[in-house]
DNA sequence: AACTAGCGGCGAAGCGTTTCGACGGTGGCA
DNA sequence: TGCCACCGTCGAAACGCTTCGCCGCTAGTT
């Protein structure tokens, strides 16, 4: 291994004019500065990342806990680790990744033995038991979702509250009267998922703010679970022409069975999704879906904690900091005006 | 922060002995072992990542490269990175998300800075450019996916020519005598995938062997190159009866489009999907599908990882390995007998 | 009875960085 | 001319851990 001292020999200076050159820490002479990254680069020098740590204290590693679970759809959980990474590179810095079964201990570990500076958590829940761990340790951390009390932290999501509104004015301004929410799973609400009761709350008030009967039912996304709960939507609320859909499984499967009840989209039916627009594309017809983008996600997370890092100056101290990212909705070939009789 | 020294002042002992009591490596008497344990636990203590991989040149972490290109079905990486966090815990290791865009210089810092003991290669190119500079580094590795040259490298890897074999079988069985291959957009197969023509050749070479008519076309996995492929293959072989599809995003159109062509699945046409069993199912009908488990594939690759850096004995030292995992094909309701006339 | 072997513990020497203080040298200012 | 400030560089002290060698002891062997 090549280390420092073999590239402060290489260049016939001392390592810690060596360390200064690489870190920029103090002023070197143009000169030295260049004898300095040739050796370097002729030894194929890279820093000792331990030893680094060591001595600054800083491991320039940020954890990404992941969720287990996978009632979330699974490709935007990637989309994100990768933006992060992605982000975290260009301040240098690398991503561990960590799973949620750890559990808090989890958290406890990779603070406490110095691993990372600094956690992104992602799929919070409301009262996560993971935020006390944090404060208590004095954890910089990052959260995507939105616990129950924000006060002290960094966090960022979708504005699922706006997105539902949004589905909410596009059925409204296409004449529907009558419309019905597929959402997840009920397991999923009893968790009391943030993202889950935003997107219901935000759909329900602006519905009946814009005076249309608003129905919800669960789904939990198999072809027999969905066609139930379509059974039941059509039974209670036979006039309903406007779909919202959440879980991005139930899609598929309603597409069918809209069709096969002697349906059509978008005369007969309209259907709004609430995915990620490359998943929207791939049905017949192309769904109309409001979207946030997970890769934006990803780089706001990085962004606050970089901030909460002192790695990046983002003025001043890390107080609280909640960034909701605007939904955008998408029209395509799935919705269309309400039918004239229902 | 606590350190080994904290703990070994509250139990009364050096450091040295703290760190025998945690590591193992020599024998401690039990009283001395329980109160360095109790120690620890009081205090909260975890050892300092940077610190012990200094001392011990091992970083307890393996970094997970991923690809960057989104055309293999994103889940699945998704399972296999979560398996393999989950499988490397199991060992003490912990995992670095590493994405491709760095390409062979992302091997080499992280080699390079002893960052990671070893690297867990995923998504690898018949000839990688991150082979040779493994290979010039020393670095351990074990690869997901097959290389040209699999020499002194530890691989594993679906069976995919044994999965396309298996549903050339199937089909044969089940007396259909023409079947077509839905694969990949043409950019996989120009890339020389690994997976891609390896499913191809296991299809190609059994259904020879079987007697079946066999056609290979390629698809993008939209909805309208679905619609164009099925259109091409069944005006060059109208007789076709099985269907084998790859390419997950063109599993619902294909299903579809033989819908709305006036085919019913199964009694008219068979489908096979090679693709996830949760995916299959999500279909209606469900779908006959030959798949292989990601979970096991992340297991095995640290398995192997473990192994070459000695975390585990392995029996001798590493040379070439090269595991194959079995794919199993699930019957369900998307084939069936082929129909009695064309 | 003398010698060896192993047990249980300690002290100290690294591991490769960063960073603080120090120190000549140079230039500006009084 | 003398003083101060700053620039560019160096030496050395941490940072917290592992591990080697050593040293009493006890127990078993010749």
């Amino acid at each position: 291994m090549v280390t420092i001292a073999d590239v402060a020999r290489h260049a016939g200076v001392s390592s810690s004019t060596v360390s200064y050159v690489l870190s920029g820490k103090r002023t070197i002479s143009a000169e030295t500065r260049d004898r300095v990254r040739d050796a370097v680069r002729e030894l194929g020098y890279h820093p000792h990342a331990g030893a680094r740590s060591l001595a600054a204290r800083r491991s320039h590693i940020v954890a990404l806990m992941v969720p287990l679970r996978t009632d979330v759809y699974v490709p935007v959980m990637m989309e994100i680790a990768i933006a992060v990474t992605t982000a975290a590179r260009q301040h240098g810095y690398d991503v561990l990744l960590v799973t949620n079964d750890e559990g808090p201990d989890g958290v406890r570990r990779i603070a406490g033995s110095g691993l990372a500076d600094g956690v992104i958590l992602m799929d919070v829940e409301l009262d996560d038991e993971r935020i006390p761990v944090l404060q208590a340790q004095g954890t910089q951390a990052a959260l995507i979702g939105l616990p129950r009390d924000v006060r002290g932290l960094s966090c960022v999501d979708h504005d699922f509250a706006a997105a539902g509104a949004l589905c909410a004015d596009h059925l409204a301004d296409l004449g529907h009267r009558e419309i019905a929410f597929i959402g997840y799973g009920s397991g999923v609400y009893h968790r009391h998922a943030g993202y889950a009761e935003r997107t219901l709350a935000g759909l329900r008030d602006r519905a009946s703010r814009r005076g249309l009967r608003f129905l919800h039912r669960t789904c939990e996304g198999t072809y027999e679970s969905t066609a139930g709960t379509l059974a039941r939507i059509l039974a209670d609320r036979p006039g309903t022409t406007g779909f919202v859909v959440q879980n991005e499984s139930a899609i598929g499967p309603l597409l069918t069975l809209l069709r096969t009840s002697g349906r059509t989209v978008p005369e007969d039916a309209s259907v709004i999704a609430l995915c990620q627009d490359q998943l929207a594309e791939q049905f017949a017809p192309k769904l109309t879906a409001v979207t946030g983008s997970a890769q934006e996600l990803g780089r706001v997370a990085v962004d606050q904690i970089m901030r909460r890092l002192g790695v990046v100056n983002g003025g001043g101290r890390p107080g609280d900091e909640l960034e909701l990212l605007d939904p955008v909705l998408t029209v395509r070939d799935s919705t269309g005006p309400a039918p004239r009789l229902a």
